[in-house]
DNA sequence: ATTAATACATAGATTTGTGATGCATTACAA
DNA sequence: TTGTAATGCATCACAAATCTATGTATTAAT
């Protein structure tokens, strides 16, 4: 499942979320909601209605594994990337890349614009 | 109807549609999806089932106008910003572009970036 | 004559995010 | 101590956006 341009026009989540994923080896829902939001300064607040699917899209899709852990009375539930999801986040994180790029590209074309490697 | 950072999660074409249009003043549905192309290096083609619906929404929302002429034997469809459209162009245009950052934010979290104005 | 390119359009399916809702615990304030 | 915010997971119904597939029709090229 390699994230297309295609893709990327609707669903940069999946992305975010691996990339997220290849810095901290291992987060729970809650926490990646937070760094995304303090990431994006308040911009982009995703919902656990969002959020969750995803997750368990990543995971059935065999790029994230789970573990639940009792952290201060409350179960929290880890995820990380398998070896195929870190090869994957890789991909990801290029593509979107090239994607911003591109889109920049269109709406802004008298600019070049180099984002460097990731 | 502004767009915002939710909107643009999934939807750039609109934005997309409206800025290039500020720049040709009048473009046909084809020639749009052509420059598009162009413009991305031919990795974003978008198909009429996405463009054409997208062009009637952004008419029906009073963002464009347009009108049709014989060109070459072939009706061709122009499409042109109407005054309303022009104002939600640029608020559009700055939303993508906020929004590419934030996103680029996300995933390189160690580097600024400025992309500068539009 | 047939195919590719041009040019528009719509119906149906799919994807994906959101809002609403539900459950449960902990920390803090009134 | 009682309520509320924050933490933490999850699902369902819904809306929006895009894609695939299909249809029509003309022109240019082979």
């Amino acid at each position: 499942m390699s994230f297309t341009q295609k893709e990327l026009l609707k669903g940069t989540l999946g992305p975010i979320i691996l990339n997220l994923l290849t810095e901290h080896k291992k987060m729970y829902g809650y926490e990646i909601t937070q760094h995304i939001k303090e990431l994006s300064d308040g911009k982009i607040l995703i919902k656990e209605g969002s959020l969750y699917p995803a997750l368990h899209k990543l995971e059935a899709d065999g790029l994230l594994e789970s573990e639940q852990l009792e952290v201060g009375g409350r179960l929290r539930k880890y995820y990380k990337l398998t070896r195929k999801g870190k090869q994957e986040s890789v991909q990801a994180s290029k593509e979107l890349i090239s994607f911003l790029e591109t889109v920049h590209l269109i709406i802004n074309p008298n600019k070049t614009l180099s984002y460097g490697g990731i």
